[in-house]
Parts: C-alpha cells; structure tokens; sequence
DNA sequence: TCTGGGGTCCTAGGACCC
DNA sequence: TCTGGGGTCCTAGGACCC
C-alpha cells in the first residue's frame, strides 16, 4: 500500500501555529509580490474564495468578511515542511516527499490489522509535534492515495484518514470523483473528456487501453492504470538532481532601467548558481529572460540563451555572462515587470570535459565559492555576496503583511508574555 | 493600481546520417 | 511518369504538478 500524507491548508495552518487566534477564523496566504491567493483556510474557501484568485479581485468579500491576508513567507514553511516530514520519517519505514507539503508513504509489508492504528497515531503525533494538521490517504496505488486523500479531507466522519482497501470502497470513490479531481487530468484533459461525455474516474477507467493511449498518451494511460488498482508510478525515495535550475521574480515595482534590472539579473544569477552547487552539478547553458506587464498593452519579451565554454557552477562566471545576455536583449524605453535566469543542461561536477583554451583559474575560484557557500550557511544566506547585486534593491518584490521568520531567525523569534 | 514561482515529462517535427 | 527506408538527436511547445 501507498500513503499520501498532505498538510491541511499548509501556509495557512503554519501562520496559526504562531498566533492561535487566527484559529476558525477565514485567513489567506498569498503568492510572492502579494498577487494572487494560494492558501486558504477552509472558512476562506467557504466564502467563495478559489485558488490562485488575484487578491484584487476579492478585495470587497476580503473587506466584508474581514479575512486575514498575509503575504508569503517561506522561510517559516520551508522549516515548519521540514518539521512535519521528520516526524514522518520517524514513523514509516520510507518515502518521498513530494512538495513542500505533501510525502508519499511506503506502506508495503504493513500488517493490515496495525496499518489504520498506526497511520492515525502518526497524524496525531505530526500535530501535537508540529502544530500542523494534516490528512492521510492510502490505497494500492500513488494516485488512488491521492483520491483517499482528498476522501479524508472532505468527509467528516473520516477524521483525518481514509484507507481504500477493498474493491467496493474504490468503486464507490471512483464514481464519486470527477475527472477534473484525478491526479494527472489538467484542465485541457478534463475538458477533453467532457466533451466527449466522460465525467467521473469510474467512467473512465472503464474506457478501453487503445483510445486512452491515443488520446492521451502514455502518461494518461499510466494514470488509468493506477485508478485500476494497478501501480504504474512508484515511489521516488532519492529526489533526483534538477535538470534546469530556475530563479525569477515579478518586481515590486516596474523596473525601467538598466541598472536596476542588472541587479536583478545578478541575484538571480547568483541565486541560480548557489542551488546548482547544493546538488553538486554543474550547467551547460545559461537563459536570461525580461519581460513587461503581460496584462498591459505594449507587451516587449525576450531571452537569450549562452551555451557555455566549460560547464561551470561558479557565481562570478555566470552573472558575468548572465550580465551580458541582458544587455544583448535590454530594450530602453520599457517598463519591466519580471526577469529571470534560468541554468540548464545541468550535469554532475565529476569527470568534467575541459576546453583546451580556457583561461579561467577554475580551481582557485572553485575553492573560493566553497569559502563563501561555508560563511553562508553558517552566519546566515548572503553574508556575503557580490556587488553587483545591489545594496537597496528598491525593486525587490513586495511582501507587505509578512510575519516574522519565527523558527529561523534570531532577532525574529516569538517573544511570549505570561 | 493590483495578476506567483519552480519544476517534469511527452510528442511532433525538422535536421541530419547512411 | 517515375523520386527509399530506417534511424538518431534536438528543440519547441504543450501538458501536467504543487
């Protein structure tokens, strides 16, 4: 068996574990720059509130109902995601975890008789632990988990946990969940089978191999199977190298000039290149990309990609040719919304091919990175950084109703009056 | 006025090879 | 009038996830 086990309202439920008071009361959390609404706690989506709505679109209900609205801060879900999963790690023999707020659980060998027992103890340990509540599903399957899952959360008399372990508990879920609702079906695949009177999970595993293959690939027949019980996606214990690191933000402000969006571009750079070295690799290709407001007339954007002449994971190296890619595709006269940097081609850092007419002095700089990733991580993120990245970044985005970095920052730590 | 960020996987089609 | 067959590699674009 697979578990899925999935914080409830995660970001939401993070903010309340520091200030009890937002307890049953509506509250959201938005998305970087203070744009749109990505958390929401369950009296905020009984209000009509969707996911991925622009706070000022909902500004009136948000007035109304006098929902809280807290900007995101991911200092204090990264370490409260690494709390929960330790705890989890603690309790079950393997798993992967699948994004900030979610793990898959290998369940395998569990005794069927302990296995509900012990899955309901291991939720109620995360949140006497942690503070953070949170939903399990199991069934024979990733994606017949995740159904379980969303079973756990919706029906009350679950409390928490929903084990789908016998054929007629999966028929009866299957014929009440919609496609849109199956891990894997997007909106485009959702609207495809509508269209062609396909409206609930059970409908469609009842659909035959060769039309779910031709019509949506591989990837929707791997889907299917694992609706039938059968496991096509297993557990990813390792989490892989990336392939393509990417670090990009909107501006807190429009960006309409050259310096300003150097800077920008250098700490990205710089950003990009510190993750590349965490995994150990190195990148082949750097893309910088600028872009203005989409939403407004007069759109201008544009990238460039530099293949490089040695693959390198080197800060200076690549906000230097990053640099330089922006001045290729830096139009004046442009209000600018958002850039980005983004390594590819990425590849270990052993056994690397050499140019015969570089010049760098690639070890003394490698050493040097080493030195400043080690001052970094001991005295706090970017001690010490380039200066080309600016000092005032007036342009950096806005997070104006954050909380404090309660867990991971000293001069923020919770102070409590008794 | 105000609209996120960071990923993976698959396929089709073009370029190229013998 | 007639113009092969069988491959690989790369990229862009589209789909998906949280």
């Amino acid at each position: 068996m697979f578990g899925i086990a999935d914080c409830n309202n995660f970001y939401v439920s993070c903010e309340r574990v520091f200030n009890p008071s937002l307890e049953k009361k509506p509250v959201v959390v938005l998305s970087n720059n203070d744009g749109c609404i990505v958390a929401r706690s369950n009296e905020a989506k009984r209000l009509g509130i969707s996911m991925g709505t622009p706070l000022f679109k909902v500004r009136e209900i948000v007035q109304q109902h006098a929902i809280a609205v807290y900007s995101s801060n991911y200092a204090l879900y990264a370490d409260m995601s690494q709390r929960v999963m330790s705890v989890l790690a603690q309790r079950i023999p393997a798993m992967e975890i699948y994004s900030i707020d979610e793990a898959f659980l290998d369940l395998r060998g569990f005794p069927k008789d302990r296995l509900e027992r012990h899955i309901r103890e291991t939720r109620e340990i995360v949140l006497q632990w942690t503070g953070i509540p949170i939903s399990i599903g199991v069934a024979s399957t990733k994606t017949l988990a995740k159904i379980a899952n969303r079973a756990a959360k919706k029906k009350e008399d679950y409390k928490g946990v929903c084990i789908l372990d016998s054929e007629v508990i999966r028929e009866d879920c299957l014929k009440h969940t919609g496609v849109e609702d199956i891990w894997g079906i997007g909106p485009r695949l959702t609207r495809f089978l509508k269209a062609r009177g396909i409206f609930t999970a059970w409908q469609l595993v009842n659909m035959n191999d060769s039309w779910i293959k031709k019509n949506l690939t591989v990837t929707g027949l791997r889907t299917v199977y694992e609706l039938r019980g059968v496991p096509a996606i297993p557990l990813k214990e390792k989490t892989p190298d990336k392939q393509e690191i990417c670090t990009s933000r909107s501006f807190g402000r429009p960006v309409d000039n050259l310096q300003e969006l150097k800077e920008s571009i250098a700490t990205y750079a710089a950003r990009s290149a510190e993750k590349l070295r965490q995994q150990h690799s190195l990148a082949n290709t750097i893309l910088v990309f600028i872009r203005t407001d989409p939403f407004k007339d007069d759109v201008y954007q544009n990238f460039s990609i530099l293949p490089l002449p040695v693959p390198t994971a080197c800060t200076e190296e690549i906000t230097e040719y990053a640099l330089d890619e922006l001045e290729r595709i830096y139009k004046p006269g442009y209000r600018y919304k958002k850039a980005g940097v983004i390594l590819g081609n990425i590849i270990p850092n052993t056994g690397v091919q050499q140019n015969l007419f570089d010049t760098r002095p690639r070890e003394k700089n490698q050493k040097r990175m080493q030195v400043v990733d080690f001052i970094n991580l001991k005295m706090g993120s970017d001690t010490l950084r380039f200066a080309s990245q600016g000092i005032k970044k007036s342009w950096k985005m806005k997070r104006e109703n954050i909380t404090p970095a309660y867990t991971t920052n000293w001069d923020e730590i919770l102070t409590v009056r008794i």
